[in-house]
DNA sequence: TTAGTATTCCTTTTT
DNA sequence: GGAATACTAA
């Protein structure tokens, strides 16, 4: 009895905030019967917020909460519901099943990897492993030595991940997109099987596995299906809009085993991962695969002025695919978004710092502006005229933090010890010794494979013969330090791993390989202080790979960045967020749209979503900037740019032009003393 | 076989 | 203007 008062309290006051914090048509969403539910939500709608009162009204109607399964697409996503989600409904919040399609993959699989040939500390590669065992697996299938060109293993690394996403055969995906590499067909047929298997034998999934092994648990094992048809009775999928046909299926299997509570929010005006086999489809085609679903549109926008609103409808307004909608502002009146061309690329730079810095003077905090940009190359010069004017700056784009040379070296040592079938791991860690190149390497890694314990047969002088002789001392210490990270504990203290690698002679080898090394072990020492966080030196491992938006020691340094840095963002990377004042650099044809993407069937369309997403982060105030020349790379000639169609394609009237007008004010030229 | 040098080919976006 | 690849000398 007493437990139900207060379930009765906490509802009632749960009833009014929903009452205050929702409009009509964002409580009906959130409120939405048991079923398949489908949320239509254009940019600034409330999304997050009704997924969240929605989970908070699920639990609050007794559903317990480790039985929603909430799926975002990126890690940021799930962090910020998880926190929202706390401030309404407290501590239970963390008890929901939340994260991305890997994230939720890689937990199910770590208890199940047994049953599916893994072994439950399989390793996760990232793209520079899985190009690796590519180039391996491309050499066993005979793609190379053939006189022949053979394609280049990052191509067939994006064409196997490709084909794995769209769930279509490679024959026909190379048909479609690659028709210039029919001849190598059979070869590369080869190859993805060779990929396989040198995955399986070195204990290790892609991401792509992730998800392909979830599936084949659940297809092959149906106690299993049923089991997670149980446990998540509540399933809601974040951006819809750019799931692909592996995702959907799969969730869709498990709310068909269970309860059949499917809620997908999303927009497909918004789906820009096309090219990682997200199909709006799947959004579009919702109503269709769930007769009886409900639909849900949100058409307001709360988060920009009417100025931007009526910009980004127009935009959005030339894609002929997708639902027509129309987004309204809920918002006052504001100003035009700004449109400026410049002489060239630097004078871009020059004008989003000075514009940056009149902002900051207007009392806009620096972390409340962010510069979007389509490449992350096209921070490059922005970047040297911040750091020149001392705008402090954090980056979301290029290299992430566990991709960095020295970290992906830490990490292998590691690596190693969890699973030391871990093929890609002793290859790095092999290669960091002098003398020892790929062939060497690659006999070590052989012999030690061929062992049931590789990390027993290590030391012996069996494995000793192999190894050159002016190496045999920088192996013997190789040894020496794996052992001693080994003594230090790391199943129950990766913090003191990371110590006992410091303390090894990896430091001395780092100082002769890398550039800017106290740089380098400031951050392996970073990564120690984020290790104490885990339990495990496999729980650390594994996250940092699958926490896509950790790019620098800033981010990763906890918490949310302090109000006086700028945010530098690729488009992909700002999805879901806002910013009072956003910048869209290079607006010209071929950084954006880009020309490769434009060569692929529904390109165009594709990239316009990706303008939509950037100038539909704005609240107040909207700046394109274009240079009209740009340089080829530093050689050849400056070429004459032409003004993206994404903006020439817009009613000048929805826009203001700007002209710059450069002043010569500069200490050494005064024509008085002349 | 490795390591250092020349050359080419780029370059989208992410889990 | 940079990284991955091919080439060449030791």
């Amino acid at each position: 009895m007493r437990k139900i008062q207060l379930k009765k309290v906490a509802d009632a006051r749960l009833t009014e905030r929903f009452g205050r914090d929702l409009n009509e048509s964002q409580r009906l969403a959130a409120f939405a019967p048991d079923g398949a539910n489908l949320i239509l939500a254009g940019p600034g709608s409330g999304k997050t917020r009704v997924i969240t009162y929605r989970v908070a009204y699920l639990i609050a109607k007794g559903v317990p909460a480790e039985s929603i399964l909430l799926v975002t697409f990126t890690r940021r996503a799930a962090r910020e519901m998880v926190g929202r989600l706390e401030s309404l409904i407290g501590p239970n919040a963390s008890r929901v099943w939340a994260g991305t399609f890997h994230h939720v993959g890689n937990r199910i699989l770590r208890r199940a990897a047994s049953m599916l040939g893994y072994g439950a500390n399989f390793t996760i590669l990232d793209s520079e492993d899985q190009l690796d065992l590519i180039r391996l697996a491309m050499d066993d299938a005979g793609l190379f030595g053939t006189g022949k060109m053979a394609p280049k293993p990052a191509l067939v690394q994006h064409l196997l991940s490709f084909v794995f996403n769209v769930g279509r055969p490679l024959a026909e995906v190379l048909a479609e997109r690659h028709p210039d590499l029919e001849s190598w067909r059979p070869q590369l047929e080869k190859a993805a099987e060779a990929y396989a298997s040198r995955k399986r034998a070195a204990n290790s999934m892609d991401y792509d596995d992730l998800l392909g092994q979830w599936g084949r648990l659940i297809r092959e094992f149906p106690d299993q299906l049923a089991a997670q048809g149980r446990m998540f009775h509540h399933i809601l999928i974040d951006e819809m809009q750019d799931t692909n046909i592996v995702q959907v299926a799969l969730v869709e299997a498990i709310a068909r085993a269970g309860a059949g509570n499917l809620t997908a929010v999303g927009d497909d005006a918004q789906s820009i991962y096309r090219f990682r086999g997200a199909n709006y489809d799947n959004i579009l085609k919702f109503p269709d695969r769930h007769p009886g679903a409900r639909l849900f549109q949100l058409e307001v926008n709360y988060r920009s002025t009417p100025e931007i609103v009526a910009f980004t409808n127009a935009s959005i307004a030339h894609n002929l695919s997708g639902f027509p909608k129309t987004l309204v502002s809920a918002r006052s009146a504001g100003v035009r978004p700004i449109a400026v061309p410049t002489a060239d690329a630097y004078e871009e730079a020059e004008f989003l710092c000075q514009q940056i810095l009149e902002c900051h003077e207007q009392g806009v905090a620096l972390n409340r502006m962010a510069v979007l940009y389509r490449n992350h190359h096209d921070s490059i010069l922005l970047q040297a005229e911040l750091v020149a004017r001392g705008i402090q700056y954090t980056v979301r784009s290029g290299l992430r933090f566990f991709e960095q040379a020295h970290i992906k070296d830490a990490l292998s040592y590691f690596r190693i010890l969890v699973n030391p079938r871990d093929d890609a791991a002793w290859r790095r860690v092999l290669l960091l010794l002098p003398g020892i190149g790929q062939v060497k390497a690659a006999a070590i890694c052989e012999h030690l494979a061929r062992a049931a314990d590789p990390l027993a047969l290590l030391a012996t002088a069996a494995t000793m013969a192999l190894v050159p002789a002016k190496s045999k001392g920088f192996f013997a210490g190789l040894v020496a330090d794996l052992n001693k990270i080994r003594a230090s504990g790391p199943e129950t203290n990766p913090a003191a791993a990371i110590g006992a690698l410091l303390e090894g002679g990896y430091p001395a080898t780092l100082r002769v390989k890398y550039d800017r090394p106290d740089n380098r072990i400031a951050d392996i020492e970073q990564l120690g202080v984020l290790a104490a966080r885990y339990e495990s030196l496999e729980r650390l491992i594994a996250e940092l790979l699958l926490a896509g938006d950790v790019y620098g020691m800033d981010t990763l340094a906890e918490g949310d960045s302090p109000a006086e840095i700028l945010v530098l963002s690729t488009i992909h990377q700002a999805k879901g967020l806002e910013w009072s004042r956003v910048f869209v650099p290079r607006l010209i044809e071929d950084s954006f749209p880009n020309y490769r993407a434009l060569g692929e069937p529904g390109g165009e369309d594709e990239e316009r979503r990706i303008f939509y997403v950037a100038v539909t982060r704005a609240m107040d105030e909207l700046y394109l900037t274009y240079p009209l020349l740009i340089s080829r790379g530093g050689r050849g000639p400056s070429v004459v740019a032409t003004p993206s169609r994404f903006l020439t394609e817009i009613d000048p009237s929805l826009y203001e032009p700007v002209v710059l007008e450069t002043e010569f004010d500069v200490g050494w030229s005064r024509p008085d003393q002349d």
